[in-house]
DNA sequence: TCACCTAATATGTATAGACATATTTAGGCC
DNA sequence: GGCCTAAATATGTCTATACATATTAGGTGA
């Protein structure tokens, strides 16, 4: 064909296989050609079906095993993915300008919730930050934080006042695990006026564990007003190609 | 070592180089060894160390050019992968019974939004649906649905009385695009009372469209009392070996 | 019949070598 | 100096082959 461009061979195999059950030919737990097979079909060799068949695996959409063979996964509506976007990235990417103001900044025996969030002793003190970042003004994100000073003693010589705790953080640390908890509440009052949002709005609440070697290192409370922020995946997007 | 089991070999160097990062002496932006070198040094061959590094590469750990080579990504709090569970399955892994109630079912025109959603025209016609899911008799989650017939016409012979919407969809579809978008409102006076929960109080909404290659299938939203779901990624999760 | 062993089979990992592709560097020309 | 070209280089893909591993199927004997 004068138009057809040399395309991977792994991706044309891959996009066969893929195509077959989007159609309907191949249907949830149907068996799928064997690799060897597969090969002789696309003339390329095993690894290359190989290749094909594991990134569909990876993804979800077959499931396979040794000596049984590769099947059209069955629980097509499973868990869907997410992304929360970064605040300052996602501010910027609509033109807005980014804030960032610190409005406390305290030594304190944190509350029993995020001391057991935190897993400290109850005598235990940490450093509690609360931020609001905005969009051209409109304050966006409220930001409650609180961070383990036996895991990073640093922190207590940061004011903070410029420089965002996440930053300020990511830079501190040489890596971690992270915990997320996606959930929704009512704003309290101290919300609400921070926020600008009427007392009782509708707020999304993003908790975020950040974890060491060591243990948890910081809790943060993230609370958006529900009309600006949103969570979002998909949307009619196809696989990479 | 007697106790050392042998592992594989791309896992190991996979986490040789992860645990530089993790440790700090690699930092963000900072140079990989080339494939070549890795290979090398830890005595196996290239394809070996490149699947070690493509793997970090998909999981976002580093970025990877031609002729440039490897480096440690720079964004490390970038964007947090989130799932949503299944209702059913959630519900049944908790112990509790799952229930499924049919409460609405009517031919009508959409209205704007929904239609928006689905991408009718003006006086095209939708099928709506509205069904409760509970846990052990508690109301659990709200779905109100909006059915392309013009896509999937079998749908109007369907009852719907006693298989879910979403059941029914994926045995009835042959594959699909997923768009999802979550966000936080307050309980209508109609979602309270069906949630059980006090009018106004903060609702979890995730909103879901499903692609054919014709157009949009079907929208849907459900809602759930903010203190009872809620999204969960990470937990200190190590990647998988 | 059933427990157990063995063979068959499909996927999983590893290797070495080859060529393709993107990108930077260096060289040469004006 | 500025611009173009060519070489160098690291990653990306592909092949062919080999062996490892998990699981099923079949057979054997108590």
């Amino acid at each position: 064909m004068p138009g057809a461009k040399k395309q991977k061979a792994y991706l044309t195999v891959k996009e066969a296989v893929l195509g077959r059950i989007r159609s309907g030919e191949l249907k949830p737990g149907d068996m799928i050609p064997k690799e060897e097979d597969l090969a002789r079909d696309f003339g390329c060799a095993r690894m290359t079906a190989h290749r094909a068949l594991r990134e569909l695996a990876e993804e979800g959409v077959i499931e396979r095993r040794k000596r049984a063979g590769s099947r059209v996964a069955l629980q097509t509506g499973r868990s869907a993915l997410f992304e929360i976007p970064r605040v300052d990235k996602e501010i910027e990417a609509t033109g807005a300008r980014y804030g960032y103001r610190l409005l406390e900044r305290k030594m304190t025996q944190p509350a029993a919730l995020p001391r057991a969030r935190l897993e400290l002793a109850p005598k235990d003190r940490a450093l509690k930050l609360v931020c609001l970042h905005s969009a051209s003004n409109t304050p966006f994100q409220l930001e409650e934080r609180w961070i383990n000073l036996k895991a990073i003693p640093a922190a207590a010589e940061e004011s903070f006042e410029t420089a965002s705790p996440n930053l300020w953080l990511l830079n501190a640390l040489p890596w971690s695990e992270v915990e997320h908890v996606v959930s929704a509440l009512n704003a309290s009052r101290w919300a609400a006026e921070h926020l600008e949002v009427p007392e009782g709005e509708a707020l999304l609440l993003v908790e975020r564990r950040t974890w060491n070697e060591g243990g948890v290192i910081t809790y943060a409370r993230f609370l958006h007003p529900g009309r600006f922020f949103s969570l979002t995946t998909g949307g009619k997007r196809e696989m990479a190609v």
